[in-house]
DNA sequence: AACTATAATTGGAATAGTTCTTGATATCGT
DNA sequence: ACGATATCAAGAACTATTCCAATTATAGTT
């Protein structure tokens, strides 16, 4: 028996469980997705994409795991005004940038040391649970 | 012919036009509920409390009022993950927090001398034509 | 390995918010 | 008053998402 060479596959491997979430088949095929095109995709997009893989996946399963993924704190939800919701891999406290030219969604970190308790005038006794900064624009050509 | 009276109502004296739109009947109805009631009605919401002035009048109206008032820089739509629009007349530039026990919405100000840009990594050349933060939370009670 | 209880998936139907369409009505400029 | 244009009303249509019921997969137990 001849021992396999290394995989020269970029693919990402993904463990049988995160945070207590069982990684079945269409979970796992999700969340690699989402790891792997870093575009910020709709549900839709994902579903589309998916069936590469999965090719009888149905658009059901696929909200299923995006929601599982999210209540598990795996992925993120990113809603634009009321447009389809996006999912997005990175879990770090960031903000987005919507290019309205290119339609392009940016992520958009807080600088280090930054507390929102200093810039805004929050109600006395918020306990901020869940941030959402969306901005939208044009990135101006230089 | 007695003079009038003062009014005692405290009823908002809406003008013939507003930033280029003309106030039909119902547009001024609509901006006039906002202007009113500062809890970030829904569209359906202000439907049903605009009919006690204007009984004929439609959810699609009311739709096209809201949209035209957004669109002219009157109103702003807020949005909440995927839930209905909100509107609100507070036109200074501000975030929402959402308290999760009660529902209610909360106005947040910047506080004063606050940059964007010293808080955000935004993307070289960004120019930014929108801002929304939404926080969500509870608040303590003290 | 078979058995059972539980969880996940599927496909289609249902829902809800919003937008679209069409004909009627109001408004503006002449 | 008249024609051109804008607005409105009512309901149909649309779309993203959720729900539902039936099937399939999984994990734990014997």
């Amino acid at each position: 028996m001849v021992s396999k060479a290394p995989e020269i596959s970029t693919e990402i491997e993904i463990p049988d469980e995160i945070s207590g979430l069982r990684m079945t088949a269409q979970r796992r095929e999700v969340y690699r997705l989402l790891q792997q095109e870093r575009n910020h995709p709709t549900a839709n997009e994902v579903f589309m994409r998916v069936k590469d893989r999965l090719p009888n996946i149905s658009l059901a399963t696929v909200y299923n795991c995006l929601e599982a993924l999210v209540q598990h704190g795996i992925i993120r939800q990113v809603n634009f005004e009321r447009e389809s919701s996006r999912y997005c891999p990175n879990l770090s406290e960031h903000g987005h940038f919507h290019d309205a030219t290119t339609g392009i969604i940016h992520d958009v970190d807080f600088k280090p040391g930054v507390n929102l308790a200093d810039v805004l005038n929050l109600p006395p006794g918020a306990v901020i649970e869940d941030i959402e900064i969306t901005l939208r624009g044009k990135l101006a050509s230089i």
